[in-house]
RNA sequence: GCGCCCGUGGCUCAAUGGACAGAGCAUCGGACUUCGGAUCCGACGGUUGGGGGUUCGAGUCCCUCCGGGCGCGCCA
């Protein structure tokens, strides 16, 4: 709807520049808003303002000359006006606002053309997610599903850091811990930056009880061949890989791709584009023989190292080869979703961008901030150094699915949030994502009782909205309608918080309609229009409810089921 | 020291530069007495951390200070 009122008015104002009445240099972009207050109507816009600025005029005067343009198609406002200092109001007629009824699920293609590749998660497999990675994951998988429904070709990729120091420790730290278990080693000669987590432990005695691995750690760690292919660290990579994949299945993630770093050694593309920013002279060797990125004149940067002098490359090497494959690969947009304290590598990431030949602006980083745990109003203590977190598993198999999903969806991502255990846990109305499953399991019970006496819920047509003549039923038709839009929005700007609160919106509307006329005006009645068009409307209210919780992968249940209760047992 | 993010009712958080800053929780008061079950309504509560500036208009942009978080590796 808002589309169409912007289409409007910016036609009326393409009207008024063919007459000469607005200069061709001036093009002010016509937002249209919600107005706070009722008595504005349905949408205002400051247009007349912006004119008035950029053709130093009275605004009332743009604003007057503004309406007098508007052609709008027959039938659509009920009142266009004009108030002061330059706001034009818009009220939509009620029959306007239910022609939105024919078809509420369908979302504009506003992405039509664009290719995505979304990165996120990218944990190293050196260890089980935690919470943080929970959020990029949650955050990500639904800005996936928000562009995919609005129009964008998105393909989600988890880049697997499977080379390098961090997993070499990794394996040393297996190592380790093999030989603890086999009785050669009393922990004493543990490495200071080792992986302490209980988890090396467990996965260290599958490592033993294989026959390889038992070997394995009964030879000494330097004669176990090079860092990158040692089975230490192979073995380590493969089950920590598989507990990640797990978990993301837990919280019902999925990716299209999944590539390795490996991968980009084995082809040469970490050579090949090492040798091209030498060639360009965006990249050179110092006295000691390393090859460094030229930061100069960018972002007050220093320089960053891409091969060290011993002839190993850096992360960054490969990260560059990666984000070039991912541009040759005929994506036009990049997004990836990192943890706010990955932010310092934001510059480096698309200068290098830009000295492989690609527009830097393609790339768009998404920050995810902090979790902070709570448990009964305090913080949860999360030790990283000893390897004492709470996991994402641990947090999914303890409050669900739907609860850590909808949670994380109702904080805009780059500020840092409290996740609070005991709310997430609790079934009752106070935790969010159950205030919303019950409305859509409210309407779903609604409907069987209908089935039940044999009615049937009508399609769409004009004649039902006859019958649609309480207030709540006015303000339900219209925030039903308002779906799609807010889904545009929502997937344009990348943020899913904003479905959430859209849902909550409209399912306290529609709980309000219900029990303030559950003994006066029910929707189901002896009267068999009325019957009809209620059944109508809560039926559309349900599929915007059940399209909404789709989109941020958060089931809609036809019924809601207490966990049993442990005090009656 | 430099950089990034944040600071909004008691608490957790919203608010594409627009009109009198909104929800939820908590508190207080009321409605409903139910498997169409966990619902509803109202009240209280704010100088948007302080101070300057830009603008017709600032929670939003700029400067500065205060406070919190995170970075500033030849780790990833």
């Amino acid at each position: 709807m808002e589309a169409i009122v912007e289409r409007v008015l910016f036609e009326a104002m393409e009207r008024l520049r063919a007459d000469g009445k607005i200069p061709a240099e001036v093009r002010p972009s016509v937002v249209i808003e919600r107005p706070k207050r009722d008595e504005f109507g349905d949408f205002g816009c400051a247009l007349p303002l912006a004119l008035g600025k950029a053709t130093r005029r009275n605004p009332a005067e743009c604003g007057k000359e503004l309406m007098a343009a508007i052609q709008a198609p027959e039938g659509l406002f009920q009142a266009v006006t004009f108030a002061p200092p330059g706001y034009l109001n818009f009220k939509v007629a009620p029959a306007a606002w239910f022609e939105r009824m024919r078809d509420v699920t369908t979302l504009p293609a506003s992405g039509a053309g664009e290719r995505v590749l979304l990165e996120f998660v990218s944990a190293n497999p050196t260890g089980p997610l935690h919470v943080g990675h929970g959020r990029g994951a949650v955050l990500g998988d639904s800005v996936a599903r928000l562009m995919r429904a609005t129009g964008y070709a998105v393909e989600t990729e988890y880049y697997v850091n499977d080379v390098g120091n961090q997993m070499a420790m990794m394996g040393l730290s297996l190592h380790c811990r093999g030989r603890e278990i086999l009785g050669s080693s009393d922990g004493s000669d543990f490495p200071e930056n080792g992986y302490r987590g209980q988890y090396v432990r467990d996965v260290a005695a599958e490592f033993v009880a294989t026959e390889a691995g038992r070997a394995a750690c009964l030879k000494a760690y330097e004669d176990l061949g090079a860092r990158d292919d040692n089975p230490c660290t192979h073995f380590a990579e493969e089950r920590l890989l598989a507990v990640i994949r797990g978990t993301l299945r837990s919280g019902d993630i999925e990716f299209d791709h999944w590539t390795n770093e490996r991968s980009l050694y084995a082809s040469g593309a970490v050579e090949r584009t090492t040798d091209i920013l030498l060639q360009r002279d965006n990249a050179y060797r110092d006295e000691a023989g390393s090859i460094l990125f030229r930061m100069e004149g960018k972002a007050d940067e220093d320089d960053r190292v891409m091969v060290r002098a011993s002839g190993v490359p850096t992360y960054f090497a490969a990260d560059i080869a990666y984000h070039d494959d991912k541009a040759r690969r005929g994506f036009t947009r990049l997004i990836n979703i990192w943890g706010a304290d990955h932010h310092g590598y934001i510059p480096r990431m698309k200068a290098s961008l830009e000295a492989m030949g690609h527009n830097p602006a393609m790339l768009q980083v998404l920050l995810v901030q902090m979790v902070t745990l709570t448990r009964g109003g305090v913080a949860v203590p999360m030790g990283k150094r000893s390897g004492e977190f709470v996991t994402l598993q641990e947090v999914l198999d303890e409050v669900g699915r739907d609860a850590v999903r909808f949670l994380f969806l109702l904080r805009k991502a780059d500020a840092q949030m409290e996740f609070d255990l005991d709310l997430a846990k609790s079934q009752t109305m106070d935790n969010p994502v159950y205030y919303v499953q019950y409305g859509h399991a409210r309407v779903a019970s609604i409907l069987r009782k209908a089935a039940g006496l044999g009615i049937a819920v009508p399609g769409f047509s004009e004649a039902l909205r006859e019958s649609l003549t309480l207030p709540e039923e006015q303000s339900l038709i219209k925030d039903v309608a308002r779906f799609a839009g807010v889904v545009e929005s929502a997937a344009r700007r990348c943020e899913p918080h904003h479905i959430a609160f859209y849902l909550t919106d409209l399912v306290k509307g529609f709980h309000g309609y219900y029990t303030r006329n559950k003994h006066t005006e029910k929707v189901i009645s002896s009267d068999p229009a009325k019957t009809a068009a209620r059944l109508f409307l809560v039926s559309r209210v349900q599929s915007v409810l059940a399209a909404g919780l789709r989109l941020l992968g958060v089931s809609a249940p036809e019924e809601m089921r207490l966990a049993a209760d442990d005090d009656t047992a």
